[in-house]
DNA sequence: CTAGTGACCCAAC
DNA sequence: GGTTGGGCCACTA
């Protein structure tokens, strides 16, 4: 199917940023459909290992709740992402770009 | 083919 | 800033 090329950009985020998912369904040519690429993430076979938590929906939160939200966070934080009181990343310094130019997923940001 | 679902996104209140 | 409702498209049964 056509989740291996969601992998396969989640794989190329780099450390220390993070993509929407608007940016990755945009980047595999699925562009407008943010929501088939959660739904490729969430079919994510354990023997492969990809950054998945370096995936987060437009608003910068975590999409997931329970225990994984947690676990998202920590690995997070744990490469230099910074989480705002609401739990929220600022994707105007972690967001990836790869070489973009413009066109901010992100309208505003408020810190 | 029809129906149900989803780790989303945007516009309002 | 937080929640609610509608819409979009692909996948599965």
């Amino acid at each position: 199917v056509k989740y291996e090329i969601i992998w396969n950009l989640v794989k190329q985020i780099p450390y220390g940023k993070v993509a929407t998912y608007g940016q990755i369904a945009a980047l595999a040519g699925l562009e407008g459909h943010a929501r088939f690429v959660g739904y490729a993430l969430h079919g994510v076979p354990r023997t492969i290992t990809i950054p998945w938590h370096r995936v987060i929906n437009a608003q910068g939160r975590i999409s997931l709740s329970g225990v994984s939200a947690k676990h998202q966070r920590t690995l997070l934080e744990k490469e230099n992402i910074i989480f705002s009181v609401a739990g929220r990343i600022d994707l105007k310094k972690f967001q990836w770009k790869r070489r973009m130019n413009s066109s901010l997923p992100a309208k505003n940001q408020k810190a």
